[in-house]
DNA sequence: GGTCTTCACTTACTTTTAGGAAGTTGCTTG
DNA sequence: CAAGCAACTTCCTAAAAGTAAGTGAAGACC
């Protein structure tokens, strides 16, 4: 089945462990597009948590990941940028968006086309994002 | 910078979502390899806990990205495979692991080498996998 | 020059998710 | 019939993430 994957290792597990942190995936993504800003970066999610943003952005620059760079100017301002170990991570970055394009089928609303209900499984579950309530 | 990636929408945030909860990314790797069962997985992963291997495992067959098939032939069994929609997701998983290969350095052991603290940095964060505590 | 606002974060507190271990069900083996 | 799988659940604790409010420095407004 597709034996020429990369083999299941350290390596493998602690790239996994980064990208299996929430937001990890979206910020870089994000980067990709060219350096940005704490509030641009916060903006951009839209969704996320200040907080977290703050810890994510520790924990990717403590992998090298990305870069702060802090402009005094008076209006202090930082700014975020991907090294060259980011910039690398591009392709997954893809290969994740077109897999997306090509299966994730956004749910518009939990309404039923002809009887039987769209969002039926997903329903019971998902006790993330429930901004609704 | 890479103006031809796809973009950030809704698709994108969703496939983020689900590669964001820790174990997703690692138990796609392995099933990627052929079919495995509920056991073989918690040992391929080997510090999963069977609590949230199970868990995970009915988010992605809620998904439609596995699909669980149980043979009943007495001694119960279950096995889960990728379905379409999570076989496709292997060059995600691949460009993850030519990703880990170039870049991710395995610590041997937090030893120093000639005086200089080898693991510094990951020993200050990194609350995650302290198994040896 | 006192007040207001922005930016980039922190702190404090709550909820959700993950970890760890023991229990459950159904069937088999000694 | 006690023990042992296999595949889960349950229960309880410990980390993460969510939420809101606060901090500090620099302008901008009046």
């Amino acid at each position: 089945m597709h034996d020429d994957l990369s083999p299941l290792c350290g390596r493998f597990l602690a790239a996994a462990d980064l990208l299996g942190r929430r937001w990890t995936g979206v910020i870089l993504r994000i980067l990709l597009d060219g350096p940005r800003r704490f509030g641009e970066l916060a903006q951009g999610i839209g969704t996320i948590s200040e907080r977290v943003l703050s810890e994510r952005l520790k924990d990717l620059e403590a992998e090298g990941i990305i870069e702060r760079h802090v402009d005094p100017g008076p209006p202090i301002r930082s700014e975020y940028r991907l090294t060259q170990k980011g910039q690398d991570f591009w392709k997954v970055i893809d290969e994740l968006g077109k897999w997306a394009e090509r299966w994730v089928e956004l749910k518009p609303a939990p309404v039923s086309v002809s009887g039987k209900s769209v969002a039926a499984k997903a329903a019971r579950a998902a006790p993330r994002k429930r901004k609704t309530a």
